[in-house]
DNA sequence: GTCTATAAATAGATAGAC
DNA sequence: GTCTATCTATTTATAGAC
């Protein structure tokens, strides 16, 4: 935290990046250093290799996921504001780590060989708060009995991708399909919300 | 097509497996070659180089699920059914080329540079083609009007993830989550199709 | 803590025999 | 069409000076 970890908190962040944009066997140890303004033996000083950094950060992205929505879950309100807090919760984390949505991608995409069973419990946490919200919903009941699962896909599916697609938003929208690079995040946010309220309340 | 191109078709169809499972840069030729029963020179007689069979792989998806969703636009049925059908065949072409939910994420995540302007065309159809049933659903007085990239983000996100996840729920499965792995195509396409229906038809 | 230099392995790509 | 052998560049990782 003091001055002396300065540069082990620039490789961290160069490596996020560096990570997001190229996944984990496209981006080399001499990039990181490079955009962390470092020598590549640095790298070597503050992490013991580079999957060790890969896996760091990987647990630094899960599990401050993990942790906030568990305490959404375990908040003292209604059900229904549970789940619209979830899900703006969930939008806030991906939009201070820019790295969170295509690493989380890369690592679906890849059945999760980098994800240890600590941090791989704190993605299933994720999970876990979302379906006792639901079923606490169910009970007072306020919601329909639906699967966690269809509903977690229903939300962190199209926040993900709304996060992780801006780059290319950009690109169609220049291909002629308006507002493809203005959409927002309140819009996304409101719009998840209301679906997956929606579906719940069953008003559908 | 003849037996001539057998080992041809090999090194696609091993290229396309191994670039989901494992990126573009995560996958050597070498692995491929070896995946296809070949030498890796064999590679460079089929193709130009690594490069150029991802690309072509990558033709090769955008183009089918493209002209699919543009076939289903243009068909001749209510725009309720559309949407449906807009949907199933969405998981259907996803389900008949495993490699293509991964690839997309990797794509998506990437912001894309592997592709080229027309099969970015290709990728841009399948939103234009949904943004022209939901038009033509509002001119009928059927839907009301809500943003293409919204309802498209809505649909892809979810069916994607659930086909690319596989691998990852039947870990979560293993680790506690009753039903992650067990969840069926059939389920999440009719949930989706629910969801995206009650949606449009202003039910929510 | 930070660097240079380098070892050792692996990668993409080509030449040329059969 | 298919192979072996090889060139060249890049990559991870370490040794050791300052």
């Amino acid at each position: 935290m003091a001055a002396a970890d300065a540069s082990r908190d620039r490789v961290f962040a160069a490596a996020a990046t560096a990570f997001a944009a190229h996944g984990f066997a496209g981006t080399s140890v001499d990039r990181i250093a490079h955009a962390a303004r470092l020598n590549k033996a640095m790298i070597y000083y503050h992490f013991r290799n580079k999957a060790e950094l890969y896996r760091e950060i990987l647990r630094d992205m899960f599990g401050a996921v993990g942790a906030r929505a568990g305490a959404v879950a375990a908040s003292n309100r209604p059900p229904a504001d549970k789940v619209r807090e979830f899900i703006d919760t969930f939008a806030t984390e991906a939009e201070a780590r820019p790295h969170f949505p295509p690493i989380w991608f890369r690592e679906v995409a890849e059945g999760g060989p980098h994800l240890d069973d600590a941090t791989l419990g704190d993605m299933t946490g994720v999970l876990k708060s979302l379906a006792s919200i639901i079923e606490e919903g169910v009970r007072a009941g306020a919601f329909c009995p639906i699967s966690p699962l269809l509903v977690h896909a229903g939300i962190v599916g199209p926040v993900l991708l709304f996060f992780a697609s801006a780059g290319i938003r950009r690109r169609v929208e220049r291909s002629g399909v308006r507002g493809a690079a203005t959409l927002t995040r309140g819009e996304v946010v409101a719009h998840v919300q209301r679906v997956t309220l929606g579906l719940l309340e069953g008003r559908t």
